[in-house]
DNA sequence: CGTGCGCTTGATAATGGTCAAGACGCGTGG
DNA sequence: CCACGCGTCTTGACCATTATCAAGCGCACG
């Protein structure tokens, strides 16, 4: 199979990465949200060993393919991907963005096998964390195995999220939606909560949320006519963010 | 909170329920689909020992509520449960319908807390798992880690087809695949794949995929007229296979 | 025997999809 | 540096699927 690599590496110019590229899970500036979260510093050490780190993806690179084998799961360290699954007639569903901290890849333990194909929506870093390690490090540290219990569980209720939205919201309430939920997600990186660049395309938003790019368009348009948003192609302004919440008709 | 007792029992005779109520996982016809699989009969019988089996659900009744202490999750032994959340604004989404030998609850690790709520579509025996426990065992158990990890696992993965069902496929698809959901899963209890009552009411189903009940009504009667499906009331009798499967347009 | 709930069916309306055209931005190559 | 071309995004006109509203049926239960 072909690996398409058509990077331009000019965003990296925009991206606000003030990222340093340490090498371990000890000083890495997101464990505060990703798998070494509650662990003590020994056991970071521990869980630090298996991890590997390999050299960057470039925009549009695999990190999986649905149906390979399944070796690992991977931490995103810096840059974003999406994960998505092919239909029977070949149409393409996207089931995730991952920002960096996102844990990537659980779908594949199931069958040993990934359910769902992985790509780099622009320049990625991502630690790999081969499972049968980390299965056999969880059975001796308590702390590790709950917590990827709960990054399992966590997985789950945000896919019943969006369950919910797909079918009971409407364009705008999903679109809303999903600006909150990166929004958040920036915060919770310590970013600007209101002002960031989309690294995904209005097809893959709208993949993602059930719509149409042109609905999409629409519906950024409808927002910035209201003066909630400012968009100018991929960089985002929330500039009514309760009047987004509002229309998003969802906590988040 | 009131419980909702409004069951009539009734249906107990048409439900073809051969299941002796045995007491232990060893014994349980559902073992070789449900959470001993892969496990020694010596791990069995541990895994047996932490399982707490109550007093039958009553229909309607709630198993756990959205926003309960997660202590356990449920193995469903007889009946079956829908699980669901409530959105913000009041409305409810079914997240998912469980039969026998599945495995509910798991949405609750993530924030010690249900997500969702579950209750019977009908009367119902579940045998509880106290997660504290499982996890202890599962520390000393590679093989009963393993088929958790597995078991969470693939709630994602159904979670994900059900996200991609919501936001790519017609109402007639949607239908159909439910259908041929429900008849592998009565296959894989060794019942009719092509026969069979449904548990649940037509606004669970249309909830369930995101459609009113009018239109799920409609496409029943469709699909009857297309000579795929008998449908009286509850009871289905799938006529042509290969016509749902083409309908449903996914492999399922 | 009447009431109510769940299901079905029909008429109408609305949300979002489809098709089409054009704008804009960006990288490539002259 | 500018021109070209492609891919992405936007906007408009029209259409289709499904929701909404409304009415009626049938069965279960009081």
């Amino acid at each position: 199979m072909t690996i398409f690599v058509t990077q331009s590496d000019e965003e990296q110019g925009f991206r606000p990465c003030t990222h340093d590229f340490q090498t371990n899970c000890g000083n890495c500036r997101l464990n505060s949200i990703c798998l070494p979260l509650a662990l003590e510093s020994d056991d970071i050490q521990l869980l630090d060993d298996i991890i590997q780190r390999g050299k960057p993806l470039q925009k549009n690179q695999f990190l999986y393919r649905e149906g390979d084998d399944f070796q690992s799961v991977f931490a995103v360290r810096s840059g974003t991907l999406k994960a998505f699954r092919t239909t029977d007639d070949g149409r393409e569903q996207v089931t995730g963005f991952y920002f960096p901290g996102e844990i990537l890849g659980m779908d594949g333990i199931s069958n040993n096998m990934h359910a769902s194909s992985a790509r780099a929506l622009e320049t990625a870093a991502v630690c790999e964390i081969p499972f049968s390690s980390l299965e056999k490090l969880s059975a001796a540290m308590p702390n590790l195995q709950r917590h990827f219990f709960q990054l399992m569980s966590r997985e789950i209720t945000e896919d019943q999220q969006l369950i919910t939205l797909l079918s009971k919201n409407s364009a705008e309430e999903r679109v809303a939606a999903l600006m909150l939920s990166i929004s958040a997600r920036n915060a919770r990186r310590k970013l600007s909560a209101t002002k960031f660049r989309l690294p995904m395309s209005r097809v893959d938003i709208g993949n993602y949320l059930g719509l149409t790019v042109e609905t999409v368009s629409r519906v950024f348009s409808r927002m910035q006519k209201l003066e909630m948003l400012a968009v100018d192609n991929k960089e985002i302004e929330i500039l009514d963010i309760d009047g987004v919440r509002n229309l998003a008709n969802v906590s988040n």
